[in-house]
DNA sequence: ATTATGAATTAGGATTGCCTAACATAGCAG
DNA sequence: CTGCTATGTTAGGCAATCCTAATTCATAAT
């Protein structure tokens, strides 16, 4: 019982009792994107989206094991429990909730609204993310079309198509675009390539060429690394954007 | 040069390039507090406000000075340089605006805002607090009269009353109440004792006994622990409440 | 079946912050 | 000026996280 107030120090999330540190939302956060949910992720993975070694990834994944927030057999990478899987969910709602409410009720730059997110989803309550989220009207995706889980952990688990994957011709709606590269982001505003936009792929070059979009009225290339950060959904020959 | 990442983890405020640690802004914000900006301060007033054992407060004390935050002689208090007291002013300065951000913008209850912020405060950037600050017009106090400094580190320094401290028959304004305790501020609340009120103190019971106060139509006696926590000014005579 | 290669783990450290127990100091009371 | 009591400090530890270096394991290629 000694040194029992340590833990309150970093303590996150003043919510369910869980009281989990900033780290560890962080490692479940990427054990669950990794993972999509359920499936197995390797240690090497984590420790490269979290900017961490290796090592230090083992000694934590067998803390958190511990824990009961995750299954990990020596040597076999890891799994969420559904313990851990609900507290993945429940740090991506509050961030999510956290960049939506940054970018419509203070107008905060689409560009940096993850990285502010990032720091304060482990400091806000979910009084607040709750408040945040009515205040904005309960929305079902975060700026960057990203879907947010319910208070009830529960997320549209929809799988999108990379653009880069599509063939010339297609007329497809952006529906999510990835969130962490700030310059990236702003390149694809000016582009308008952002959620909800719809577009006519109009060419593919071979060999990992340019892809040529046509956006509105005009028509941009851009490269297939890039076109790998965007997802987009088929139209329907219905609303197809007009030629 | 080894380890050089590790700061990175809990760094807080994404500022002017300090990256202090959310409990070592917690000292600061403490010793500044307790020192009224300039003035020594015991180290053990210190761990009694942290509620940190005075032992630790030695070892923090010590690199707090070796970072240059505060000026400290063995056995004989502490006292912040300039640079400390610019980092708890900017400190307090999110503190305040979160405060009001969160009472003014998402109808946050007022007994709860100060322990939001407490967490908030170290992970919220400049950029943030500026917007939230102008969303709601640049406030001068907080919601429990505290004054916000500004931008440059400015504060507003005037001292006033503890109500326990004046007369009877004096009529008064409520400036400001003491912000932790949420039971506190909900009775006060209920009292209509809040920054702004009028009052008139009525009477005075001897032996620190309650002191009745006419708020607007209705008489209240309160005791002197509580009557302590609020700060308030004399009303001139021309604005004296009518009896 | 053996071995190279890459993935993962252990070993050994560092840092921040906090704790308890034991010791030291200052400052006043006599 | 001596000694008590307050207050403060050191000593020794622990837990969370991270690191580098060295080692172990899994597996695919010989």
């Amino acid at each position: 019982m000694k040194n029992a107030k340590r833990a309150d120090i970093h303590l996150m999330s003043t919510s369910t009792g869980d009281a989990l540190t900033g780290p560890v939302e962080d490692y479940l956060k990427a054990i669950y994107a990794l993972g999509r949910g359920t499936g197995a992720v390797a240690t090497n993975d984590i420790a490269q989206r979290l900017l961490i070694a290796p090592a230090s990834v083992s000694g934590m994944v067998r803390r958190l094991a511990d824990q009961g927030l995750l299954s990990y057999e020596r040597y076999h990478g890891v799994k969420l429990t559904e313990r851990g899987r609900r507290a993945a969910l429940r740090t991506l709602r509050r961030h999510r909730i956290i960049e939506s409410y940054l970018s419509k009720a203070l107008s905060y730059p689409w560009d940096r609204v993850h990285a502010e997110a990032e720091r304060l989803e482990h400091a806000a309550s979910d009084e607040l993310v709750d408040r945040m989220a009515s205040a904005i009207g309960e929305p079902n995706v975060d700026p960057h079309g990203a879907p947010i889980p319910s208070r009830e952990g529960l997320v549209d688990e929809t799988e999108y198509f990379p653009l880069a994957e599509l063939g010339a011709g297609l007329g497809v709606r952006v529906v999510r675009v990835s969130d962490e590269d700030p310059e990236m982001l702003r390149y694809l505003a000016e582009l308008e390539i952002t959620p909800g936009a719809e577009l006519l792929i109009v060419s593919k070059a071979p060999f990992s060429g340019p892809i040529t979009l046509r956006i509105g009225a005009t028509l941009q290339s851009i490269g297939p690394s890039l076109a790998a950060q965007v997802l987009v959904e088929p139209l329907t020959d219905l609303e197809a954007p007009a030629h």
